[in-house]
DNA sequence: ATGTCC
């Protein structure tokens, strides 16, 4: 006589556990089925087989050149990188742009790089600040200082959000549109999203005013992404996709993981990109159009893009971390020409282009870094204030914490000749105007006096 | 990237 069969059983089996074992269990022993019964009717909660990498890298081209030394490493480094992500099994494409810097371990998207998957979104591809974006307004010929002013005393840099007393109002289409998602609608998400709107962080991003080369208008031009919410949604659809790499394809690297686009996750992952799209928007609007109350002013042009990102194309998903789209079938709703800052002290490009063989209809996205931060910071060792002035001769620089954050300076970024040359050489984008530099704002070492830091400090001067 | 851990 047969002994029941348990989940135990299964298990000796090779299946794995899940929700699914109780129902299948109770429907075998109360049809007493055995052998290739049972076999047959198992098959399907099998799982898949694992999906393996791509046995040799999928082609990707490369839009950059080294120009010394220096760059040759980081060069050779962002290629290695991409020859490793270019396994990955669901990749079909790949391209790297002239300001591409090596981040991560080896196999992550370097910055400037593009990665093209079929019907996968993987959000270690689209980079952690989901939407980073540059938004231009066109102040028509408004002073430029009166600009920069009102703009200082009306943003936000730094950690954190708005207290209640400064926050912009929250659209009630965003309300909504948070509430509607898996990823979104949890009452802290919806707390961090109405406190951070307005507000630009810290880092590489920057409030920056100066004139058309072309008209002399005057434009403000900022830089920032989805903040809070943004960093949530990534750090939420991670712990998806990681779900989903176990299962599909353990031999993926982690941080390449992916969420299949048709799936339920993959269908609200979608969904909440967009939403958080359409937020960091707000973000830059909410920011521009305050600038032109406080001032009175009318509003000539407004144009914008994204430069973190996945765009999706039938089934293709174009996944960007740090390139700024070209082709106009990546943004359905946007109609001006893109944006490309270099750094402070250099002209925002505007620029107009198309698809080629070799750009999968991308450009770079800046100048990108010629070394890391700390290397930078190390690399200096005169007075900071006597670096400030030299390399920002003749511009109105403001820090908003008040401290210079030396690794924002020009001096930490490649040459933009360079790059710009570079854009020309591979056929990246047409410069049809330059936003020529007043000034701009940034969030500066904010962590300069931070209790922890003050603590190091006071340590060390007791040590000498 | 980020109220650097819901």
């Amino acid at each position: 006589m047969k002994t029941k069969i348990t989940g135990h059983d299964l298990k000796a089996l090779g299946f794995t556990q899940g929700k699914w074992m109780k129902e299948a269990i109770t429907y075998i022993n109360g049809n007493k089925l055995e052998g290739e019964e049972m076999k047959t009717y198992l098959e399907q909660f099998k799982s898949p087989d694992p999906i393996g990498l791509h046995t040799t890298a999928v082609d990707f081209s490369i839009n950059i050149k080294a120009e010394n030394e220096e760059e040759k490493y980081n060069v050779d480094k962002v290629i290695n990188s991409m020859q490793t992500l270019m396994k990955t099994p669901t990749l079909v494409g790949g391209a790297i742009m002239p300001d591409a810097c090596p981040a991560g371990p080896d196999g992550t998207i370097p910055v400037g790089g593009v990665a093209v998957a079929k019907n996968a979104i993987h959000p270690g591809m689209h980079s952690a600040d989901i939407c980073c974006s540059v938004m231009l307004t066109d102040f028509g010929k408004a002073d430029p200082k009166d600009i920069l002013d009102a703009a200082h005393a009306n943003t936000h840099f730094g950690p954190g959000g708005r207290d209640r007393d400064s926050q912009f109002r929250f659209p009630k289409a965003l309300l909504e549109a948070f509430e509607s998602n898996y990823f979104l609608k949890d009452g802290n998400m919806l707390q961090i999203a109405r406190s951070h709107l307005g507000t630009q962080g810290d880092g590489n991003h920057f409030l920056f005013v100066g004139t058309s080369k072309k008209t002399g208008n005057t434009m403000m031009v900022t830089h920032h992404g989805s903040r809070g919410p943004g960093a949530r949604l990534y750090t939420k659809g991670m712990k998806i996709a990681e779900r989903f790499r176990k299962e599909l394809s353990p031999d993926t690297k982690k941080q390449n993981a992916w969420i299949p686009f048709e799936t339920e996750e993959g269908q609200s992952y979608w969904d909440a990109l967009q939403i958080i799209r359409a937020w960091t928007k707000t973000n830059h609007e909410v920011l521009h159009n305050s600038v032109a109350e406080t001032l009175e002013l009318e509003i000539e042009n407004r144009y914008w893009n994204e430069h973190n990102f996945v765009f999706k194309h039938g089934n293709l998903f174009y996944h960007a971390k740090g390139a700024t789209p070209m082709d106009a079938k990546f943004m359905p709703d946007i109609t001006g020409p893109r944006l490309i800052p270099l750094n402070m002290s250099e002209p925002v490009l505007i620029v107009e282009g198309n698809t080629t063989k070799t750009n999968l209809g991308f450009a770079p996205h800046g100048a990108g870094r010629n070394v890391s931060r700390t290397q930078h910071r190390k690399s200096k060792t005169g007075s900071t204030m006597q670096i400030f002035k030299e390399e920002t001769l003749g511009l109105d620089i403001r820090f908003f914490s008040k401290e210079i954050d030396i690794t924002e300076l020009p001096s930490a970024y490649k040459n933009a000749k360079a790059v710009r040359q570079q854009m020309d050489e591979f056929n990246l984008g047409e410069v049809i105007d330059e936003v020529m530099p007043y000034g701009c704002i940034m969030a500066g070492d904010w962590q300069k006096n931070a209790p922890w830091k003050v603590r190091r400090e006071k340590k060390k001067q007791n040590r000498k």
